[in-house]
DNA sequence: AACACAATTTTCCGATAGGAAAAGATGTGT
DNA sequence: ACACATCTTTTCCTATCGGAAAATTGTGTT
């Protein structure tokens, strides 16, 4: 691949920069405090963080969860739009047979609760089909964590050369490790998986 | 209060970025990943990632993101202080028999990977006893979302007069509000539960 | 208009982030 | 022990961060 020539900048660095630099500046003016405010509560200079607000400069690690701090929120927020949060008092009963499902190569996924948005768990139900070789290219690797549940059959996991899963056992690890289900033997298996979401916009688990 | 003449460091600005960088390296060694290796994902140079693990060099807001999106974690997970957070790369398994047992007048609760300290789901599996009359007092309620599905045997749900759930069916609801399970009929019935935790010092779920 | 005063932006410059590449460290097989 | 490959640290240097202070813009007051 040949060099691009731009070496410092990636794309869109420009407007993740002034989208967070928006962000800042709503939020202290729903504060209404001036820039020397939020100066004094973040310990950053009057003229940083009126080119942050700009997007003239990106902050680094220390100055920007000063700035959270002095704007009293979670640096969480200062990222994301915070949108689509889980409804409170929301109760969903989703029957046996209830579910989207989803094909892939050597999976039948059955996602429980489409509807509900913005929930922290996602919860699916899947039957493996048995698999001759595992295929490495597989692999799936995401944010959060994971809980799995073999319903029935027998379970191979590939992360770390384990020994299969019967029906009862479960696993529960951080799914930013590659990891790859498939039935052990001839038969398929009924498994239950619950991951944390940490919302991947392009909408793959 | 005097000033300290010394205007561009805070007394813990060293520890900061110390803490940072060995919680970067741990979740990458975690993943198994090489600088360079996380170079490719994440877009930064080699040398920084190695300096900013080593606590030499704070990064910048827009490298900082790109660091986390290269790790497969949210933005968050890097800034939190990390006190009794789930241990990046972890792994546990729990054979159908392996658990904390927790026995209530109604329940006996099996609490899986008690030794797991700091997940963000909390599974657990229960057997309810039959149970003749609801007794209200003892409807539970707690933050968080709570995924319940149903083993076996038919499960009543106290939560709005609801019918009562069947093998297979499953529940997604606001831990918030009050709840209670219990086994429709003569016989018991078989549960799988998850919340989300809201770490309760006093253990109760 | 001219002045006073506050808030924001711009300028200037030392300190530091951060990339490329060299140097060092740590294996692995022959 | 040697060559070779892989991973990490160090070095060097430019681009940028970021603070202090000056310049600009905006809003009333007399």
């Amino acid at each position: 691949m040949e060099e691009t020539g731009n070496t410092t900048k990636t794309p869109d660095a420009e407007s993740s920069r002034t989208l967070l630099g928006t962000r800042i500046k709503a939020l202290r003016e729903a504060r209404s405090l001036t820039l020397q405010a939020l100066s004094d509560r973040s310990g950053l200079a009057i003229s940083t963080i009126s080119k942050i607000e700009r997007g003239l400069m990106a902050p680094t690690y220390d100055r920007f969860s000063g700035l959270a701090k002095g704007l009293g929120v979670d640096v969480a927020e200062l990222f994301s739009d915070g949108t689509d949060s889980f409804a409170a008092g929301t109760v969903e009963i989703a029957r046996a047979h209830d579910f989207a499902y989803l094909e892939t190569e050597n999976y039948t996924y059955e996602m429980m609760f489409p509807d509900v948005r913005g929930k922290s768990m996602v919860p699916m139900r899947g039957t493996l089909k048995p698999l001759q070789r595992m295929n490495f290219d597989r692999m799936v690797s995401h944010p959060g964590e994971e809980f799995l549940y073999i319903l029935s059959g027998r379970v191979i996991v590939q992360l770390e050369g384990r020994d299969p899963l019967n029906q009862g056992d479960s696993m529960y690890f951080d799914s930013g490790r590659g990891h790859l289900y498939a039935a052990d033997g001839q038969d398929e298996a009924r498994i239950l998986v619950l991951c944390t979401q940490f919302d991947s916009p392009d909408g793959t688990p």
